[in-house]
DNA sequence: GTCGTTGCAAAGATTTTGCAGCGGC
DNA sequence: GCCGCTGCAAAATCTTTGCAACGAC
């Protein structure tokens, strides 16, 4: 019989959790660590790592899929959609309300057993957009 | 006035977008690269990233935003959404008919010029799910 | 012939891991 | 007190880059 090993709640795991829920830039790993430093000056970027991953397995955080090959993570595990830049892969949260419809044939996915979905809106920043304006070798 | 680079179609790039069109499993820049390597032995692994990052400029190909961290890519650059699986990361087509409503609020993506979206399933496939059912830890 | 591209190898960036001591429960 | 967790540092993994030779146009 198999058993799901304890986890306990650090002061450190807390934190971690505390800091991404205040935090709404949707921060990588190195983001965030260095957040936490300022509460906890002596805290490793691997304790940091390890807690992201505890934490997502645990469902009080999210692993976003967007961060341009880098792993970024969400407090907010409400489902929500995301908008991000393809220049400077920053993401900002869509208003749950904006999408109004949503309907997917069941059986389109056999072979998988659904957990959620996630939504991405691909797009330029204003910010960008200026910059590339500016100069057209930006691509 | 600036002006855009001319882009050549070398040897090298016109086999890196066949094989990734060939490929539907939306491969990694690393398995493409092994793929690539039983028609041209000699590619570098530098070469396939550095045109992979020019054929996604061009708009040739896609560059993929649910790798688990690592960056997949699709030949396929038709509007079509994607089921991965949370646990091995496998990455699969949708049919496009299979979501049939999708409808957006216009203003709520101020800020940003839209170029487009993705759909992203995750679930379970059913390979990792019996795994999963034997060994609790896996997780 | 020009200049974008390649292979190679080294560097850079990101993420994971081994380990001994620490500290929740 | 047990055993999961931490900090540290090294390793592993993934991606980018400098450079001289090559080759598309």
């Amino acid at each position: 019989m198999p058993h799901r090993r304890q986890v306990r709640m650090t002061k450190q795991r807390q934190i971690i959790l505390d800091t991404l829920r205040k935090t709404c830039t949707h921060p990588t790993a190195d983001e965030l660590y260095h957040k936490v430093r300022k509460t906890l000056p002596h805290i490793s970027l691997g304790t940091v790592y390890r807690n992201l991953e505890t934490l997502n397995n645990m469902g009080l955080i999210t692993r976003l899929l967007f961060g341009g090959g880098q792993m970024r993570f969400d407090g907010n595990i409400e489902t929500h959609h995301h908008v991000s830049c393809r220049y400077c892969n920053r993401i900002e949260d869509i208003p749950e309300d904006a999408v109004t419809t949503l309907a997917i044939s069941p059986d389109a996915m056999e072979g998988f057993s659904m957990l959620g979905h996630e939504l991405y809106f691909v797009g330029i920043c204003n910010s960008c957009k200026e910059k590339k304006e500016q100069r057209v070798e930006m691509r």
